[in-house]
DNA sequence: ACTGAAAGTTACTAAGG
DNA sequence: CCTTAGTAACTTTCAGT
């Protein structure tokens, strides 16, 4: 591998994007509320409709805004106990065998997180019956060493990364 | 208060809203790619997009759909490390207390969880050194007990509420 | 890199079935 | 819930600065 490759790896994996002021503002407010037009981004940024138009473009390309999406309810849907959930295992494998849970549409989150090879996974149950159906499936597979959950009372902000 | 006015109410704050399996891949195509249009819905549900639109707006009026917001590369803004800190406090008071990091734009998520009046908070600070500071300003607050930090390695799902 | 304006799409509403 | 149709609003592009 070329010294220009791995740059060019490194720079994908860990580079963050340079922005300016105006970057930052639009991505804040897209953040915010993605429904708005450019025209009315370009008030709230004091640039064209075009240019505006320009910098989103390059921001979707760089992937520094990978996507938009709409904002749901959990209560609304049925959910209505959010737990975060701290599994704690003997071994990677069993790690691995976490992820799998990707596929439940109540699991939001799944991150390995550092100490005694442990998973954290926020899950948003329809209720405790469910909550618990889910905690046993966790304890059940091979390798858990112990699971600790950290029940939601109140929410009090909730939101995706944003610039400084 | 009369009977009609405190069901109204009560539906307002606890009971989901009603939906059917169309609703429900709405909800899930949307959640997914807000970006993509009417046309592109009506062709996944099977409808006009004239009844697509009607669903949206409905969903909308009843905050199933709260927003559309861009989700943003927490790396690609300079943001690395992600950990979850649970603080465990002796008294409401400084429970409050720590609901004033909302303003900081490393903050993305402050939940208060059940036992022990503990608080989760969700921050994706841009490197250690100011994990540090914000680790040292929640410990220095009146009445915080302790401060655990679980900081993530990878991050395998990451997502808002979906219905089932 | 931004502007202004033109060209092409889409959103939204309404009427009739 | 469907289709059709029409307008307003928006996205996207491009020549010009």
């Amino acid at each position: 591998m070329s010294d220009k490759e791995r740059d060019e790896v490194r720079q994908r994996r860990h580079k963050p994007v340079e922005l300016d002021d105006i970057d930052r503002k639009i991505l804040r407010e897209l953040a915010k509320d993605a429904s708005q037009s450019y025209a009315e981004l370009s008030q709230s940024v004091h640039l064209s409709t075009a240019a505006v138009h320009d910098r989103v473009k390059r921001l979707k390309r760089d992937e520094v805004i990978t996507g938009t999406v709409a904002r749901l309810d959990g209560c609304k849907l049925g959910r209505t106990l959010l737990t975060f959930v701290l599994v704690d295992t003997s071994s990677y494998a069993a790690t691995r065998e976490l992820l799998a849970f990707n596929v439940r549409p109540d699991v939001e989150e799944i991150h390995s997180v550092a100490g005694d090879s442990s998973v954290m996974i926020k899950v948003r149950a329809n209720d405790t019956e469910s909550l618990e159906a889910f905690l046993m499936e966790v304890q059940r597979l091979e390798g858990v060493r112990s699971v600790r959950s950290y029940i939601a009372l109140s929410t009090f902000l909730e939101r995706g990364p944003i610039p400084d």
